[in-house]
DNA sequence: CACCATATGTCATTAACCGGCATATGGCGG
DNA sequence: CCGCCATATGCCGGTTAATGACATATGGTG
């Protein structure tokens, strides 16, 4: 199944292309804050994960530009990639309410 | 890295295991209703998983009984596990809350 | 008597992430 | 002037977790 749940690597990159297109490299370092430094995306990650999510439709190449005689492209969110987000957020998001939950409904004062 | 972020199969997991302790099937079945019928844990995601767990010290084994002369096995989040737990939820309920966020203040009328 | 729920387990495959390497430019410090 | 670092994109081998299928065993139900 290609539905197997998002990790968190791939949620960062899109939550980093949710408010404006960004290029490869601005992306990295957007996670990277977003994250408070936790995450780092490595490169083999992040161009590996822009090409399938390319694939499957949830970014799209913005525009191609050259700066200094290199290429920047710069990413952003589809419709169904701004809807994918959304349903992602919401869902672990519940998770994390009924981890949550549990964790002080449960057998809290035990150990 | 073994600090990998967790990924949802092994949040729900410990999920099931916040409240009360369970057996194998018992936790596929409360990771089943949790997700709201989404997630059926693969009894290879399930065990394996255990196992990994164990070893990593985040669940250990509360009760071993034999019921209709056949083993069951009843696991329980040791307190590092509690913690991990605890820690996870609120990382990726900080990353969806960011999501959610950007979503809203970006340039959401565009699509 | 066959099938299903219960219950635990193994194993090959797949997919995502990791870490390192490669390449190229422009700026800054030694 | 030369090396290092930030910028920028990209490939590739290896690791790890989840998947899907198979195996085994019992007790209850149609």
């Amino acid at each position: 199944m290609t539905d197997r749940a998002m990790q968190e690597p791939t949620l960062l990159l899109l939550t980093a292309l949710a408010d404006e297109p960004r290029h490869g490299y601005a992306i990295a370092r957007e996670v990277e804050a977003i994250s408070s430094g936790r995450v780092k995306l490595r490169t083999g990650t992040l161009y590996g994960a822009l090409e399938r999510l390319l694939q499957q439709g949830l970014i799209e190449v913005h525009s191609e530009e050259v700066v200094d005689s290199r290429l920047r492209r710069t990413y952003t969110l589809t419709s169904p990639g701004r809807t994918a987000l959304a349903v992602e957020a919401e869902r672990i998001a519940a998770t994390a309410r009924e981890a949550t939950r549990r964790l002080g409904a449960g057998k809290a004062a035990t150990a």
